[in-house]
DNA sequence: TGTACATCAGTGAACGCGCGTTCACTGATGTAC
DNA sequence: TGTACATCAGTGAACGCGCGTTCACTGATGTAC
């Protein structure tokens, strides 16, 4: 079979989509190349036509990963007024949905500590992408200058990222919620001189959708 | 050989005590057995003398290292008043010693993700002691009550978890300084009605020890 | 006190297995004539 | 337009390797007599 133009990127790019949600969900070493491959529809033979090795997929998946949370949260954002955005888009992030989601949120916590592991190459590409997310979070301060957004866009990211592993330890109990609503709180308090805070951003708005590739920050 | 009451339970100890560091240090599946065992002075086949399966141990070196940030904690907490606890134990985790030395910091970080992907039995064992933790740094906002305390507690440990980890992403460089300032600066900020986020806090007092067994938080 | 035996922490070879990677091959379709 | 050939994405067997686990064995020391 001799495929048209687009055919092998289009596999390609299915391969890395599906793998972004597989290696978020079982972690950057705990699937193989075959079973990710399989995912795709496709036999394990026929990898290295598309990859250098398992390592140069892993990059491209989380690569991907992170560009859609952006690109996502450059969507949810415009929805909103300036002033309302940074809590539009802690809510959506610190939910049981989310938590109870890996395979298809944020790849930070899920891949953070197994990036940090990784070769330079593996490790700057990811802190390039978590730049990224900082600039976009930071955007969403306007009120302050551009260096206090930065210090404050860092701020409530690693609280969203620290309440949202914190929670996927402890389950999803009461505790687990717990610290959803903690975490909530306190990413949006760093952002205005606490009046985001407010009790209507700590009833988190559950949302109920799940499915194959449905973005659940 | 036969050896006195007490070896093997030393043994035993070494073991864990070894495996602790080197699991923080490469991750729950990044270290096999033979390696372990290696680390300990000894060689594989004694392995089963001393755990179940390698899932035991890991169970236990996570334990082990949660119980000693634990009780590095009170040891910190005891040296100073009950108003600069918490800004002690902020400032003593977000340091780059800490964030260099994974293998000898707080587990959290370094294994949350792969604990949470565990089997239910491993991950409550995590959660237990998580929930420990929490509880530990809630003695440390002596103004509150019980439950806005321990939503505190939750809010700061999350920061430093989530300041960490992404510091960790970013490497050595300005960038991940920046990480651990922002970090320290809202997780003091989150304590109490902003007085304890002074400048002072912001300016970390980088720890220079390092070597085989010392605590970097 | 001296001797024979039992104990059991630790050794190292071996097991089955799944991994990442390689490679000869397939066969549908684009291209040359 | 019809036919022969070239292409190359994808297949599936095979590779060397390291993994977790098992097991027969070792040998220093505690215990029984």
């Amino acid at each position: 079979m001799r495929y048209s133009k687009e055919h092998k990127l289009e596999t390609h790019a299915r391969i890395v989509k599906k793998a972004s949600a597989r290696l978020r969900e079982k972690g950057a070493h705990g699937i193989g190349v075959a079973d990710l491959m399989k995912d795709a529809g496709l036999t394990h033979g026929g990898f290295y036509s598309h990859f250098e090795s398992r390592e140069a997929l892993v990059i491209e998946a989380f690569t991907h990963a992170m560009d859609r949370s952006i690109e996502n949260w450059r969507k949810t954002a415009a929805e909103k007024p300036p002033a309302q955005r940074l809590e539009l888009i802690v809510t959506k992030y610190l939910t049981p949905a989310h938590r109870d989601a890996p395979a298809h949120g944020c790849a930070v916590p899920s891949l953070g500590a197994d990036i940090a592991r990784e070769s330079p190459k593996t490790r700057k590409a990811f802190a390039a992408k978590l730049d990224e997310m900082i600039e976009m979070v930071a955007e969403n301060f306007p009120e302050s200058g551009p260096k206090t957004a930065r210090r404050q866009a860092m701020a409530s990211l690693s609280t969203m990222v620290g309440s949202l592993l914190m929670a996927r330890i402890a389950g999803s109990g009461e505790m687990s919620d717990e610290i959803l609503r903690a975490g909530r709180q306190a990413a949006l308090g760093e952002a205005a001189p606490r009046k985001a805070a407010t009790k209507a951003a700590t009833k988190a708005p559950v949302r109920k959708t799940r499915g194959a590739s449905v973005r659940v920050e």
